[in-house]
This record gives C-alpha cells, sequence and structure tokens, in this order.
DNA sequence: CAAACACATATCCGGACAGTTATGGTTTAT
DNA sequence: ATAAACCATAACTGTCCGGATATGTGTTTG
C-alpha cells in the first residue's frame, strides 16, 4: 500500500492554501480586521491586485474565505469551518503523543470568552 | 506595512512541510506505528529511497521528526513538540469565531485516550 | 580485505506555482 | 454616453520543488 492511498485529500487544499506566506497573511488580516474588499487587502500587500485575486481564489478553494460580491466590489471574510479539516487533522495524529492534553488545554485557556 | 512583516516565520516551515500529502503520509506513518528505518519506509512508498530521505530530511529541519543514528541504519520518530506551533497558531487565528469552543472541545473529547 | 548494505548527497529534469503585465466585464460616476 | 473604478481571467516568465539516477560515506558481513 502506498503512504498516499488512505490520506484524506481535504486538508491537503487546506495545508498547501496556508503554506504560502502571502496567503496565510492575508487570511490573517481577514480574521483580524473582518471583512475586506480586494482593493482594500491589494492596498496593504506589496502585490499587484491580480496577485491578490489569485491568492483569495486559492483560499476560496479551501474553504478558508468566502465572497460577497456588492456592486462592483468583492467583500471576502474568513469563513469560520474552514479550519476545521486542519483540526480534525491535528487531533487524530496529536493523540498519539502525550501532550495532547496540555497543549490544547492550555489553548482552551487562552480561549477563554 | 506589508503581509509578510509580522508573521512568524516558525509555522511556515511546518504548513510546508505537511503540504505534500506523500510527506504527511510518511509523517502519519511514524505517528501510528513508531520508530522507523529509511528503507522501512522506502519498502511503503512507491518513490526511491532518496525521495524518502528527502522527506524526512525535510520534516527533520520543520521539527516534525527526529533521527536516531544506531550503526548503518537510521532510525527516525515523530517529534512530539512538532506540531506546537501549528497548534499555537490555531489558536491564535481560529479564536476570531465562534465554533472555536464547540470544535476543540469536542477535540478534547474524542482524544480521552 | 572485499563485497554488500543503509543512508545521505549531488545533479538533473519536468511540472507546479507565485509573480508580473495585459485585457475583458461589470458597475459607478461625471 | 463616456470615463473611471473594481475585480477577474489570460498569457507569460522565473523560481521552487518533487521525482529520478548516480555517486559517496560509513557499517556490517563473508
Amino acid at each position: 500500500m502506498s503512504y498516499v492511498s488512505g490520506v484524506s485529500a481535504i486538508p491537503s487544499t487546506v495545508f498547501k492554501a496556508l503554506a504560502d506566506p502571502t496567503r496565510r497573511s492575508i487570511f490573517e488580516r481577514l480574521c483580524r480586521d473582518g471583512e475586506q474588499t480586494v482593493w482594500m487587502l491589494t492596498r496593504h500587500a506589496r502585490i499587484s491586485q491580480p496577485a491578490v485575486s489569485k491568492h483569495l481564489a486559492a483560499l476560496r478553494s479551501a474553504g478558508l474565505v468566502r465572497a460577497r460580491c456588492e456592486g462592483r466590489e468583492t467583500h471576502y471574510r474568513a469563513e469560520p469551518h474552514g479550519l476545521s479539516p486542519l483540526i480534525d487533522w491535528i487531533g487524530l495524529y496529536a493523540a498519539f503523543w502525550g501532550e495532547r492534553l496540555d497543549r490544547l488545554e492550555a489553548l482552551l485557556q487562552g480561549m477563554d470568552k
């Protein structure tokens, strides 16, 4: 049996989408500052607008982002369920060692509120 | 300010290491079946031994794997603290939406072992 | 000591990917 | 109606990356 068989393809797109620093930064900004138009995101990036659009398309394809068209401008926002495959994967394979409860409980501690 | 500034470079190597399906499969196998030699891993892969070595080097560089030399063979095992940057990052940015407690509490539920 | 083994590294190759400029389509403003 | 703004897509380019084969280093075996 090959390695690749048995690997759900769902987290692959999420991992690949978050592997790029620029793309991750855009996602982080959408998390922090909420909904943003494309040119708002482009303003703060050092890359061209088409590059931002391509990154947004990748994030959208991975389910990490949702688009809302309003007239001639498109608003993007972070998708709540986008990180679920990632969280599931971590829960699946982080469970094999002992630090699991410590780290995740600490994670919950810091997330009160 | 550019996006990339303010992004810790630590999770980047982890994300990139786990973005490749073959590499993720090797990591998963090390989690499931414990310590493995290179040729054991190569036996179950459809790629050559040098390819496996390169993947292991990438995982090792990301802190996801540790090598233990023993004579002419090298044993690899999953590194407990390897996923910490990933968990920290998720805790940081998953906290911006409401599903955080639900999903992570469910994660802890399924990990009672 | 010579041969086989286990692994790493070097080099090369083809495809994927992030970036650019150019262009089209749609909506708002003049 | 024309122009400008906002965004997406197309086409192209340079770079990175995963794969292979070939080779080197160290270790065990005959």
